[in-house]
DNA sequence: CTGTTTTTGATAGCAATACTATCAAATAAT
DNA sequence: ATTATTTGATAGTATTGCTATCAAAAACAG
């Protein structure tokens, strides 16, 4: 069994019914992530999806429950496949500082995701995850929702990470801090660059990209604290 | 005129009329806040708020044109008295090392909120941004709301803190994203803290606050970049 | 204190959204 | 070829988000 297979049968019960197995299931997945990277979340709906694969509304209930656990299945997908790449960068047999830039690499930008027999663009899942992706936990439900695993390959995608900050700086005692912040703020700093530029400098150096990953690496060094310049910063903060 | 009607001057345009002025707009917006606070913002609407309050829901909407805007106006109230609690630190006659932990404790409790005669308690306010603030910008029509004004307390406070760590680390070259960063992970690190603890170790060394404090001390490390250890990251990321 | 303006309450209604139900036609499995 | 499963087509319901109307109440002005 590949890895790709976990990853699917991990997120399947998110499902009425696995879409891949079918056209129609494939049909809705994609065109459905293509419309919410089009319209937004909110603005996106099953009838308008219906109406743009040719299928009535009822056929998409038949996969998905509601539109909150189609989210829920699209990000984690996205999560579980960056978080198999990441145990591949992992296992790999360079140093861990080379893992980390491997993984800052992967956070900053998306492969494409191979979906049954149709395959979804890294740059148009990237988008949705950049726009949708704290929709799925910024909730009242999120404690349900997190107890039937909905968040289990993002969590798992930050405790690497963090695992990775913790060999390269065993002492940083805010790890796994640093490893949702770092994730988090990748996409972020994307979405102000576009709409908020005032809140960021990041693609105002070089290109998008090259500002966030030195960026990032930049925050490394929040990791390591110096026995004199630590002690200063507990006598002021604490 | 005061520092504080300037901050309500700014806002009033995202209210059909002033609710400072009337008890039934106190109500309206204090009652608002709380029943977000209890029900997230999802669950809240004008027909349960106009129950809670004793007034038909069309009498809301005298006052705000929507939910939407309704959050517009809390959440620019809100970082509008940020904003000028942070001018208040920077015209202080302090160092800017201390100017910068005074502004890190502004962001880690919320102050109350004087909201004509009737205050709102911070605890609660504090609650509504970090579960809604993100709320406001990402949408699909975060361009338009931007160009309407309704960011503008949030960007100025960014701004103020980034200038705060220009003055700290002159050469830093992302002080605009790393001020975002702070801002907005001081709110995401406690959500991550009472919702999704496996993303964060804030609040499993000390208080919440106070792991708070010291781990945003120690990323503004991130900020002192030797040359040596510089052009090993540039050599590496690019 | 009287007449006028503004604000509120009460109720009704409408379009859109988020689903659910039903049943026949098409497709796939045995 | 028969049976089981999946899909299409259509209809319908409850809730939400918002607008309209008009009389009662309150605020205000002379």
């Amino acid at each position: 069994m590949s890895n790709l297979e976990t990853v699917f049968e991990s997120i399947i019960h998110f499902a009425l019914k696995d879409p891949r197995q079918t056209k129609l299931g494939r049909s809705i997945v994609k065109n459905g992530i293509y419309m919410i990277a089009e319209l937004g979340f909110e603005e996106m709906n099953f009838k308008k999806l219906g109406k743009a694969i040719g299928s009535p509304e009822a056929s998409i209930y038949r996969y998905f429950e509601n539109k909150h656990k189609f989210l829920l299945y699209i990000m984690a997908m996205y999560w579980g496949m960056i978080d198999q790449h990441c145990e591949k960068i992992i296992h790999s047999n360079n140093g861990h500082e080379e893992k980390i830039y491997s993984t800052l690499d992967l956070l900053c930008t998306s492969p494409d995701i191979p979906f049954g027999n149709v395959k979804i663009p890294g740059e148009v899942i990237y988008a949705v995850v950049i726009g949708e992706s704290v929709k799925t936990f910024m909730t009242k439900h999120v404690d349900a929702d997190n107890h039937h695993g909905a968040f289990r390959t993002l969590k798992s995608t930050t405790s690497h990470l963090a695992e990775l900050l913790s060999e390269y700086s065993p002492d940083y005692p805010f790890p796994k801090a640093l490893a949702s912040t770092i994730i988090e703020m990748s996409l972020y700093q994307r979405y102000f660059s576009e709409h908020l530029p005032s809140m960021t400098d990041i693609g105002k150096h070089q290109s998008i990209v090259d500002d966030l990953k030195l960026w990032i690496i930049g925050l490394l060094r929040a990791t390591r604290i110096t026995p004199g310049e630590d002690s200063q910063i507990l006598r002021i903060s604490l």
